[in-house]
Formats: C-alpha cells, sequence, structure tokens
DNA sequence: CGCAACAGTTAGAAGCTATAACTTCGAGAG
DNA sequence: CTCTCGAAGTTATAGCTTCTAACTGTTGCG
C-alpha cells in the first residue's frame, strides 16, 4: 500500500504497525462512520493500550488525516487505471461510482460534509486535482476548449447523482441509479 | 417557529426552552460541526447544568432529530414561498442555493454524510417529500409526462454544485458557482 | 389548600482524547 | 561483544463528553 524501500527494521515495523491502525480505523468509519471511530477501540483491536497509539499518530485529526490522503490516492489510482485501460467517459463514471459504492463512506470522507475549521494539506488538494487532470483528457484533452466545462459538469454532475444515492435520498424511488447517472451524463458522452 | 396554540403555562415554558436549546445548538453547529455539539456546553450557555437539559431532549441525537427535522421544515418553507410568489426552475434555485448558503451546516445537516445506522422518522420523509412535489409542480405539473425525470435531475444537478460548492471544492478555481448553475439547469429550463 | 408533577440540582459511572512519567527492549556505534 | 541511547510500550491522570440516579425545590391544577 504504502513505499516499503530499503528502511531500517525500526522503520519497516512502524510502517506496519501505521497500516495496521489504518486498516482498523477503516473498519470502524465502514460500519458507524468518521464521528464514532475511537483511538482507544482501534489500540485494543491491534493489541495495544491507549496512548501508545500516539507513538504513531500526533492524535485524531491526523489520523483522520491520513486517511483522508489514502481515500484521494485510492481514487486517483482507481480513475487512472480506468483511464488507462482505455475508458471513455461512461467508463471513468462506472469506475468512480464502482469505487464509491465500495466503500461509501471512503467517498464521503472525501466529497461528504466538511468540517467548518478544517482545511486538507496541500498534497491531497495536490491528489485532486491530479483526478481532475484525468478528467480533463477524458474529456478531449486540452486541444478542446469546451474540456474545462464538460470536466466540470461531469463531476458535479456525477457527484450529484452518486451523493444522494449513497447517502440513501432514493429508497423507496425504486430507479436505476446506474441508468440515472448514464441518463445525467448522456448530453456529455456526446461530442 | 413552532405551534404557540392554547397551552398550559408548563407547556409554553417547556416550547420555550426547548427553541433556546435548539438555537444555541444551530450556533454550535455553524461554528464548528455537528460532531463538535456538546450538551453540556448549550446547558451553561443557557443557563442550567448538564443534566437539566435531559428534561427537554432524551439525549444527543434526540436533540439532533430535533434539528433535522427542522432543517427540513425550514427548506420545505423556503421552497413553498418560492413557488407561491410565481417563482419558476430557475428561480427555485436561486431560493435552494441562497438557503443553503445562509447556513451550510444546516444544509449539510439534511444532505451531507449520512451516519451508517441512522434512519431519518417518517415524517422527515414525509416534508422531503413535499419539497419534491413542490419541484414536480414547478416542471410541468403531473399532467407532464417527463416531469418526474426533470424534477429529479433538477435535484441532483442542483445538489451536485451546491454540495461541492458548500463543501469548498471550487476554491481556487475562480469560477462563479451561481453561473455554474443557471448553465447545470439550462436544459431543464428550455421547456 | 394540598399534593402531584415538573424543573432543576449534585453525584457518579463509563467513555473519550491527550499528556506525563516511567520501564523495557533492541539496534547500531565503538 | 558490549554499551548506550532512543524507540515502543506501559500505567496514571487530567479534563472532556454523554447519560443515569437520587434528591430538592417550585408551581400550577383539582
Amino acid at each position: 500500500m504504502t513505499d516499503a524501500q530499503g528502511q531500517s527494521p525500526r522503520e519497516r515495523y512502524r510502517a506496519q504497525v501505521r497500516e495496521e491502525i489504518k486498516r482498523h480505523a477503516w473498519e470502524q468509519i465502514a460500519a458507524a462512520g468518521v464521528p464514532s471511530l475511537s483511538l482507544n477501540a482501534i489500540a485494543k483491536q491491534v493489541g495495544m493500550s491507549g496512548p501508545a497509539l500516539y507513538r504513531y499518530f500526533a492524535g485524531r485529526d491526523e489520523l483522520i488525516t491520513a486517511l483522508i490522503r489514502d481515500a484521494y490516492r485510492s481514487l486517483a489510482d482507481t480513475v487512472r487505471a480506468a483511464s488507462g485501460s482505455g475508458a471513455d467517459l461512461l467508463g471513468l463514471a462506472r469506475a468512480i461510482s464502482e469505487w464509491a459504492r465500495s466503500d461509501p463512506q471512503r467517498y464521503f470522507l472525501i466529497y461528504g460534509t466538511p468540517v467548518p475549521g478544517y482545511h486538507a494539506p496541500d498534497d491531497t488538494t495536490a491528489i485532486s486535482d491530479e483526478v481532475m487532470a484525468v478528467l480533463l483528457e477524458a474529456c478531449g484533452g486540452p486541444e478542446q476548449a469546451t474540456a474545462p466545462q464538460r470536466a466540470l459538469s461531469f463531476w458535479t454532475r456525477l457527484h450529484g447523482v452518486l451523493s444522494l444515492e449513497l447517502a440513501g435520498h432514493f429508497t423507496g424511488m425504486k430507479l436505476d441509479p446506474d441508468a440515472l447517472i448514464t441518463d445525467e451524463l448522456s448530453t456529455l458522452l456526446q461530442r
């Protein structure tokens, strides 16, 4: 998942424990959302007691920030992989949808309710730009003047459907989310 | 804000205190989001100490549920008022946008990150249906066969732009959100 | 008027984040 | 190979949080 170059045994072990902590954190978030993520519970799960966890993350906020970073990274990799295998805009939409549906809380960690005070680190916004670059490329590349508008529209429309679906606002409406997405993007797809 | 019919003095006082509690709760939410909403802090602000607040709300969850209900009610009133003064779809979009921007956290309390376990009470979903009914009406009324699709598209596209804007995902892109909304809805407006 | 219901109090349990002080262990320098 | 220093873990504790229990005072209705 992370870089595993030449490291001292200590650094190696440290990276492993950090990954294990994040793994359990994701499980908790998927189960009950970010608010109920408990450092104490995680520590117990990895077999250490309480404050030991602070050797690996400075606090709750830093752990969550690391998770946000990983989420962005995962999304960027997914989008890049889809683009790499020759997917068009609809293919990208399907890839993103699948990624979001596989772990809704991970999607909402990026695109959900913002915390008023919080400001994402620069590197995460850089990864976000990476995603936008792929979208721009899929919209006809830089030579097409309307590409930015189309990419932006793609982004907002996909997010509109996806976030409402994942939040459960369509339950009881008996409609096919995938069909809704292709429908919403249909005007973008005919270039 | 709430019904103030013939009530006993006790009920009257009780309703006043409940409203004051909710007022302070909204202030806290607007300032730092739902996660940092503290019953203790609210109790101190209204001048009572701690557990007294449980006379008015069974717990944190019930208070938040009451806030969600009020948020839905406020949105429905806003939409209904706009519709009542002869606003078209674009007018409705502007009214909703203004409502959302006036208190982003209130918007996200309805349309933001869902809590995995939580299920909204039936009456809140009823208010949500009320909003959808107004949207349906504005989309040409029940006689128009495409009205449901158009209303759904209106909803998802507006939410797509609005939620990303309010979450700050457009910062540094120097684009006009209002123009973006009218642009996204342009295909819906020509009927 | 009397009394029951209600509003408020303090005390305390259980949980959380986070810090401080301490012990134990292991890896690299000499 | 040994010594030593730093990293990793521990317990104790402070200060929050939600929420329950038990108790006191007040108020308004029959």
